[in-house]
DNA sequence: TTCATAGTTCGATGCTAGTCGAAGTATGTG
DNA sequence: CACATACTTCGACTAGCATCGAACTATGAA
């Protein structure tokens, strides 16, 4: 079976962490060339144990649902060798993990907080195939200053989901992602770094951004 | 890994039904020679997977443990869900669905009803980390006439909950589990099949069920 | 004792599948 | 544009392992 090979269980033991690795991570981790892991993924995604996520030129791989979590835990209890800690991934600089520019919208730690606060506050919503804003959430971001009905008049996607790459989860794209921190810019929540994708909030931005995106 | 082989998978599979077969039939039961049985049975116990009970000139093999059933129960699952099993339909595939013993308590349809009759009734509690026994409970199955002193003698878990990989929810195993089980044989509610895991439901014993662990 | 059955170990064979080098595609950067 | 990076496919090599025949041990029956 697909879990047999050490290759694989490598794989998938750096899996077990419910964060989506890259291939080339994945290849590391097993100690296998890329060309091997790109074949045992593959296979593991046929297999239906694998999920894959394309973005830019890294493709993501992550556990495919809970039941797969919870089945290679139990497999994992059996095995009496546990499996042994993952190294960090993402930079190492603090401050970029933290909140920095993903093209022009908000990324890191705090892209993934408010990414998760409108979605639990109902004001994302996730529907068949695609991210949209609720009629709360449109009240939502107007009152923070967006400028909803600009955003209309253009055709491109409002709300895109983006896998971040050192939180490894979700985050804001699409036009209001991209209006949302032009908006922090503008109330003086944040600040760009020069040169730099680092994005730094001002002691007032950063508590009213947890007043609004309460982690 | 140990799981992945054919021959295992086939050996592991026969042993679900919790009884102990010897070598020879084992063999048979995998399609394969005695000897390759034998060499493949030595890696079964080696991975702890397995234990071993020699009587007269037979060699008894069984499932190690609860904990090895449950495993084998939910990777059973997943390959079924993929579409990776041999899928065999009619009749006794239905039957296998509805009620069937894993390792040696009740599961499918059956076993799930009974589970969430228990949850909802308060028979059982889901608490931090563990499935207990209510007070309520202990006199519930008291009345169903389990031995409640009798499992608490042993130190083997009460309560636990094995994911099916037929109706891909919870039902219960543990000291409980395999007890309520015992019970239904012995009260004449339900009938093991001979070499197979089915179990068929007398009339009186479906209506008594029904009235006890109402849908 | 002799015969039969249950199960094992040993050794040879053959095939599966993991592995990586080389080359190809796709995407981002300067 | 050229160049770098991420990842894939292709093909050949090879280690590992499942398989079974033959021979061995052990228990039971006559």
């Amino acid at each position: 079976m697909l879990i047999g090979d050490p290759a694989r269980a490598n794989i998938l033991t750096a899996l077990m962490s419910g964060k989506a690795l890259t291939a080339t991570e994945l290849a590391a981790e097993a100690g296998v060339s890329p060309q091997t892991a790109s074949s045992h993924l593959r296979k593991l995604e046929d297999g239906g144990l694998l999920r894959q996520r394309k973005q830019g030129r890294h493709r993501y791989f992550a556990l495919r649902d809970e039941a797969v979590a919870q089945t290679l835990e139990a497999l994992m209890g059996l095995a009496a060798h546990r499996g042994h800690l993952r190294h960090r991934t993402g930079p190492r600089d603090t401050a970029l993990r933290d909140a920095r520019v993903c093209y022009n919208h908000l990324a890191g730690d705090r892209g993934v907080q408010m990414f998760n606060a409108m979605r639990a506050q109902g004001h994302l919503c996730l529907e068949a195939g695609g991210l949209t804003l609720s009629r709360a959430g449109a009240g939502f971001v107007r009152d923070l200053g967006v400028d909803l009905e600009a955003l209309d008049r253009s055709r491109a996607p409002m709300c895109r989901e983006c896998l971040d790459w050192s939180a490894r989860m979700s985050h804001l794209s699409g036009k209001l992602g991209r209006a949302l921190l032009a908006q922090f810019c503008d109330a003086g929540w944040t600040r760009r770094q020069e040169g730099s994708r680092i994005v730094t909030f001002t002691p007032k931005g950063r508590a009213a951004f947890d007043r609004a995106f309460p982690a």
